[in-house]
DNA sequence: CCGAGTTGTTGAGCCAGATCAAGGCAAAAC
DNA sequence: GTTTTGCCTTGATCTGGCTCAACAACTCGG
């Protein structure tokens, strides 16, 4: 027997397999537009869908040879790196729609882990299987390259928050940041649940959990938000952004 | 007349136009080993080579319309983001094979300035062609593929620095990468000239200029380095790889 | 060779955020 | 239903790196 018997996982699957990406209201986060009927269903034969992970759980961690990206279907996940001597930096959150593993095509091993914050699922997309496809549809292999690419202006944009911005500043830039994603998703943009803890939160923004938490604080006080242990409100969204765009003066 | 007349370009370019990819020394760094002759030749139809960008100019700017990558031929380049209040981050140096410009293929257009720190010189990818190119030879689909993601790696790496790492830490790390880089170019890894100032170094490490002075003197105090304006000595790099990976003891 | 602008060094003092410490709360475990 | 455990908040204190400031050294055009 392998460690891992197929059989369990095809059942818990079955309900989804017959969820194609064809017919995946997430389609437009993960594919590009325009593919043609046959072109999707070639793409629906490559990717295998309802991996379910949960909560706590590594999808996959840092060193693990590297197979497929993997979209999320559902749920919510931290990626981390790891230095030499144990310091542990979050690199990204990710939630619905949005493509992880990107990091591991440059060496064939996944460089960070990969953590759900939730109980959370998964499609599986094997990368040179999708990379051969690609070949044919033109579309494919550029939405591969954006998405590649619109990953290293995210990091740009977290260096130059790292780089440059104060406590506060940083705090609203990843409120509104989180606020947007959620809009964009169809879920509420002013009130919404925090997955991750107050020390994941200050590792992604260089910051220790005192100092968010007091951040948090700090701003429910000034009436720009209501904080009530992972839930957040956001009542002056125009107050961050005021704060992010023009702290310096 | 246009401003930028192309008769001198091509005259200027015309001693680099015969080196082509096919023949130029840093080929292993820039394409992916191991193209048929005829595959190369596909290659070398597509790139034009020899464009010269003097020190200070701008190879292109945030917000221009994204046509081409470039490969660094010979020279120095750093990219930086700005933000909306005019804050500058450098999110990197960029050397001798190195491929730039890779964070615009997410929205055709440029999202950060690429400055040419020295006299350099470029080659142009036109990025579609390239593209096109890529699906009829794999291997090069493939290596746009690994570069970008190993920009993303990259970028992990700084933002593990930016987040985790001690003034000390992010300059001795800072030079180690620089002196290996340099190394992997065939040039000494012990002796360098810094081609960017003390302010563009705090810039990309998140410290102030006179940090960088201070932590530089600093460390020729203590006999790692020596510093002569921007010419670097490594007197002990073992010094400074037990700083970077042991500092929060 | 001079003078202006740029770049780098160094010192003094300050403050944002780290660190250390104590306690509260809610959900899970027993 | 009590204990445990993990997570969060808040206070007090400390300090690394920033700020402000002066000056030194280098670069480059004239």
């Amino acid at each position: 027997m392998s460690m891992l018997s197929p059989i369990p996982v095809r059942e818990i699957g079955l309900k989804h397999l017959r969820q194609a990406c064809s017919s995946c209201s997430l389609r437009e986060l993960c594919l590009p537009l325009g593919l043609s009927p046959e072109e999707m269903h070639a793409v629906d034969a490559l990717v295998s869908q309802g991996k379910p992970i949960k909560r706590g759980e590594a999808l996959y961690r840092a060193g693990e040879p590297f197979r497929s990206l993997f979209a999320v279907r559902l749920g919510f996940f931290k990626t981390s790196v790891v230095s030499e001597d144990g310091r542990e930096q979050v690199t990204g959150f990710h939630m619905t729609g949005d493509l992880i593993g990107l990091d591991a095509v440059s060496t064939d091993f996944h460089t960070c882990d990969s953590i759900a914050l939730e109980d959370s699922e998964v499609c599986e997309l094997p990368f040179s299987d999708m990379e051969e496809l690609a070949r044919k549809i033109p579309s494919l292999q550029h939405h591969f390259y954006k998405v590649m690419s619109r990953e290293i202006v995210r990091d740009h944009g977290v260096m130059l928050l790292l780089g440059n911005m104060k406590a506060e500043e940083r705090i609203a830039a990843f409120l509104l940041n989180l606020s947007q994603r959620f809009a964009l998703r169809g879920y509420s943009s002013s009130s919404f649940h925090l997955r991750m803890t107050r020390e994941e939160i200050g590792s992604y923004l260089g910051l220790k959990l005192e100092t968010v938490s007091r951040t948090l604080s700090k701003f429910q006080d000034q009436g720009f938000i209501k904080v009530q242990n992972r839930l957040i409100e956001l009542i002056d969204q125009d107050a961050l952004r005021h704060l992010v765009s023009n702290c310096p003066g």
